[in-house]
DNA sequence: GGCAGGCGTGGAACCGGTTCCAGTATTGCG
DNA sequence: CGCAATACTGGAACCGGTTCCACGCCTGCC
């Protein structure tokens, strides 16, 4: 039994195809009549229009697409959720959802889409496209608009990563800390560079006070709340260790918590904590951290999608999300 | 510029249409010689086949659809980590994400798909569709699998809810308490049946032990840790309150063990509390917790897809996720 | 009454693939 | 050498929508 198409519709209607697709646009040029005869037999045949061929013909496909690092972060799902939700409220846009782990993927994920036809729009969260990357997406005319990423080229919504290192030193300066220690990522094949610009910001803060930073007391591994434990263990079990960390992220912070705890150190006596986020997590576990808004920068990624899918001409932005430190009971 | 199309390769490859969607289709009925030159101007023109296009002529989409509420229980993240694995390593399936979080978007959902074209099949997360939404789906012939949800007509992987229940009871039991108070979900109009189903479960295991359940010690809200915070303090502060208490989540849990530490009480000392899921939170913060492998459940309900969207016509199966208590701090 | 203009309509052409059939060249075999 | 089977190939037809053009009819105006 097949599904009945558009011409079953207008055979049984007495109409022809064309009128039965005015009445599924809205289109005002169908006389009550008609409109009403192709209704009612709508509903008899439960005809239900085909997307796919509708995507071919108008050569959209009322669907964005989000690629996304899944597992590799807790602020991603956070932004995620705010994707979601924009996404729901705006109602009429399905969400294709590309998960990238490896470079492989990354790169298959970005050939996909190089043809742009499966998507109207492009959100990439956390990641950083190549040159290359951006030129074929560009190419195809394909929106893009990149979340915790910079691209000169692409919109984006960003936070000033210095600026948060800056931040969390104050913090940890202003509670008399001066050995602070850094857990961060190493250099990723993904291409994430926030880590080492909240570094950077912490090394900017010290400077600022008088205090020189310690490459010694500089870790960095892959990101992971079990690495950063490891990590941190090293920190602390060295002959003169750091009094306070700065965790590059709240997962890493919690790597962090878990070493003082296996070690005996308590926090915030014998050791100060400062993560990175304000993810859920933070909240539960009363993490000090500098917090970013990362719900709603997902859904301003998506408002400035849809924006940039509407007038595909307007030039690319940046906006910046604001930082604060939440002062909670680790520091 | 308009993207090349199979029509622009054949015309400069001297072949025809035929011999291009062979060779993109690895047909072994191409001449050495052909196959080499489509090949080259493939990549010449930076061809990329229309998926959209495929997929109309086709009948099939490479996609399947998730269907979660996605924001309803961290348990719900921790499946879709499974699904999500476990589809990368397919390789070859997109995957479409519906979030629904009120009764219309559900809906709304299941009428977009009831038109099977945009997905191949469709994998149901922690809903129960009802018997009209599963006639309609099946009537379009559309494989569709249930993850931690129930109907006969449908392929399913759960678990068995009412024994998580006797678990969780006779765990408690064993450390001595009898009045054991209960935290779940309010009947929802998603359809959520798993938080009943424990509660019957602790009042068996209740009941085998000779110790009569106390309707005034189950207390039901919305789920949300904030929620079941309120209900515990409701708990805990009656006159005779109970020494241990059943969350039918670990998130609700979390809530239960933020009122314990505003009024004072000390887990487990005065406390016990034992959760459902064993969702990562669990784990840091060392609740002990009824435990069902949820990723898992998410790898094996995108492989029961799979199967089913290659052999369609196969018998609907329902296995059973394993179920066991982790013990940790809390009781 | 004749004509311009607008409304409503039907359906061919198109979107970009796949499928299949008909046709040609080559090979193998008796 | 003749014939059939085999190996390739080209392109029409099709998937199910949208778009647009041509056409008929009605209305209003001169």
């Amino acid at each position: 039994m097949r599904a009945p198409t558009i011409r079953d519709v207008a055979r049984r209607a007495n109409v022809g195809i064309g009128t039965v697709s005015r009445v599924l646009n809205d289109s005002p040029l169908v006389s009550a009549d008609a409109r009403e005869r192709v209704r009612r037999t709508i509903d008899e045949l439960a005809y239900r229009p085909s997307s796919t061929a509708r995507g071919l013909s108008r050569g959209r496909t009322q669907t964005v697409g989000v690629v996304v690092p899944f597992f590799t972060s807790g602020s991603v799902l956070e932004r995620m959720r705010g994707v979601v939700e924009r996404l729901n409220r705006e109602g009429d846009y399905d969400l294709l959802l590309f998960d990238v782990e490896t470079a492989k993927q990354r790169a298959a994920a970005f050939r996909d889409f190089a043809r742009g036809d499966r998507v109207d729009g492009l959100l990439i969260i956390s990641i950083r496209p190549s040159d290359d990357e951006v030129a074929a997406l560009q190419r195809e005319g394909l929106p893009v608009v990149l979340v915790d990423a910079r691209h000169p080229a692409m919109s984006r919504i960003v936070v000033d990563d210095v600026a948060g290192g800056e931040l969390a030193a104050q913090h940890l300066l202003g509670r008399g800390h001066r050995r602070i220690g850094f857990v961060g990522d190493a250099p990723s094949p993904l291409g994430f560079t926030s880590s080492e610009l909240r570094r950077k910001g912490l090394r900017r803060g010290l400077q600022a006070a008088g205090v020189a930073p310690e490459r010694a007391l500089e870790v960095r591994g892959p990101h992971s709340r079990t690495e950063a434990r490891r990590l941190a263990e090293r920190l602390l079990t060295m002959p003169d260790p750091p009094t306070a960390v700065f965790a590059a992220s709240d997962v890493q912070a919690l790597g962090v918590l878990e070493a003082a705890r296996a070690l005996g150190r308590r926090v915030p006596d014998d050791l100060a904590v400062i993560g990175f986020d304000d993810i859920e997590l933070a909240e539960l576990l009363e993490l000090t951290t500098v917090r970013q808004p990362l719900r709603e920068t997902g859904v301003r990624g998506i408002e400035l999608l849809l924006a940039a899918i509407r007038d595909p001409t307007a030039a690319p932005v940046e906006e910046l999300a604001e930082l604060t430190v939440v002062e909670r009971r680790t520091t």
